[in-house]
DNA sequence: ATCTTTTGATATAAAATTAGTATTTGCATA
DNA sequence: TATGCAAATACTAATTTTATATCAAAAGAT
């Protein structure tokens, strides 16, 4: 009596739109033709509208059933679209991934990411975001991220983090300084030179690091200025307002009249980590990361 | 093993990802629980796709349940759109076309649209829904308007937008004010009331709109009341409590103690437009459409 | 820690619904 | 009038959905 209207009855009814007969188009749907014309039926009792008028032999669809029909090709249309991507979603070749990065990350790693993901998953859609180190992480935690490119080794619960580039560390020094590769030998001559820094708050782990090296050499730097920008601190190098040492690979990217001298003999190393949510169930990020670890 | 999706299972499923709750899901759909169980399993087999998560007692939805929950929504309602009007076509209507509207529409473009409608289109049924801009453009992307009366030139990605009505910008003063039609030369004269103006987020570009007025003046007003309703603000006007500036066609259809001053020499307009989104499939908006661009 | 309550899953039985077979009705036409 | 073809109807069989009873796991209370 109270029947709803299911999708099996759109399927029959279009097969019966389009053939006009319905022995024909009950062979088509492999069942039988009185099981269509009671299927048929109903749908009409349902929808309390006529669909079809068959008079003389001729079966033919009421200004209602074409109307229905156009919309009946549309839905199923429609939904056939869904259930494709929604199996591609679920198996992580669709969706989108919310990556941050440090902006010393951009130089290499996420790039390759990047063009690695686009080339392999071409469906899956990322946004980009630069942040800090504990701006990532809060954005992590609160489930804004799937993914973030950091410095730092220690991360808290919930999080799972993973180095995935180590860099040396170089001396970043205005182009006509008396030092040079060729004469340098070790930091500690650099000990009356202004040092700028990335913001300790930015990334405390660069900063910390940096202090062990001078640490290593016997000296406490003078720390004149500090900023969240690589192009920044270049820009004061550049301007003789001091010397940085920053990971090496910031040296390309940048147009800048300063030179780098890198220091391969120090222990330290620049490590760039990427932390995810342990729980995550983006499955896009699954495939994100182990794309990742084959760089 | 093989079975096919039904709508039941999408009726079963919006109720799950809504509430997040089998037990209370399964109340509001008036079924077992261990049914809905079982149904949504089903489901989950036959789209070969995880679309819950189930663990420690919380059910969340997966990034395929999200994306499914939106093109679900979608469908259902396409689908008791169509039903209507399948219905409506049936019975000799032509369907129903759901229009949206600024109060401030209600003066000329919207009565003189239905007026034609019934007209030209008898058989054509609308429902009116008086909205904010937002609430309006909000409804037709989710289908359930299908044209909006806003003041606003930019739409987002989906919808159209057509200017139908220029309006000049009108004081609004009380009966008494020393100002009137005669001695009104430029609004500076007006620097040191206190302003009522139509809320900020009932109608961003006609706020804005107004604040340029002023600022071509070279003053800020001092807004001290904001409504949503323009009876509301003439009530304010009429009590002395300020002054307003509004489209010019507001002064029909109110009975107040209030003067208008049409402000014919400022280059500002108020613009109505319609809006509607650009795959709208209702087939009675195209003649309403049509209509509205002859008036 | 133990007990109670709450939540979702499973097994099995029952109810409801769909689909099939046999047959009838209606209409055109030879 | 007889024949052939298409769709509808009656009835039965098969399938599928839904409910009842019950369980296991986890959270909360005492």
């Amino acid at each position: 009596m109270n029947y709803q209207i299911e999708l099996r009855h759109f399927i029959y009814f279009l097969a019966v739109a389009e053939e006009l007969h319905y022995r024909k188009a009950a062979e088509k749907l492999f069942i039988s033709q009185p099981g269509l014309s009671t299927q048929i039926k109903q749908m009409e009792e349902i929808l309390e509208t006529q669909l079809f008028v068959r008079d003389k032999k001729k079966v033919r669809l009421t200004p209602a059933g074409e109307f229905l029909k156009k919309e009946v090709e549309f839905i199923l249309n429609h939904l056939d679209q869904t259930k494709k991507q929604l199996k591609l979603i679920g198996q992580g070749h669709m969706g989108e991934v919310r990556i941050g990065f440090l902006g010393s990350a951009m130089q290499n790693v996420v790039p390759d990411l990047l063009v690695g993901l686009k080339e392999k998953y071409p469906l899956v859609h990322t946004t980009l975001e630069e942040l800090s180190n504990r701006a990532q992480i809060n954005a992590i935690l609160s489930d804004r991220l799937d993914l973030g490119f950091v410095r730092m080794s220690r991360v808290p619960k919930g999080l799972e983090v993973k180095p995935v580039f180590e860099d040396t560390f170089s001396l970043v020094l205005p182009q006509d300084h008396p030092i040079d590769v060729m004469n340098f030998k070790s930091i500690d001559q650099l000990v009356h030179e202004d040092f700028i820094l990335f913001a300790q708050d930015y990334s405390p782990e660069y900063y910390d690091t940096v202090l062990s090296i001078c640490e290593d050499s016997g000296f406490v730097p003078k720390v004149s200025h500090k900023s969240v920008h690589a192009q920044t601190i270049f820009k004061l190098v550049e301007n003789k307002l001091g010397i940085a040492i920053v990971p090496t690979t910031l040296q390309h990217g940048f147009q800048m009249e300063v030179k780098f001298i890198e220091m391969k003999q120090i222990k330290q190393r620049a490590v760039l980590s990427m932390v995810w949510k342990a729980d995550n169930r983006n499955p896009a990020l699954k495939n994100c990361m182990d794309l990742l670890l084959k760089l």
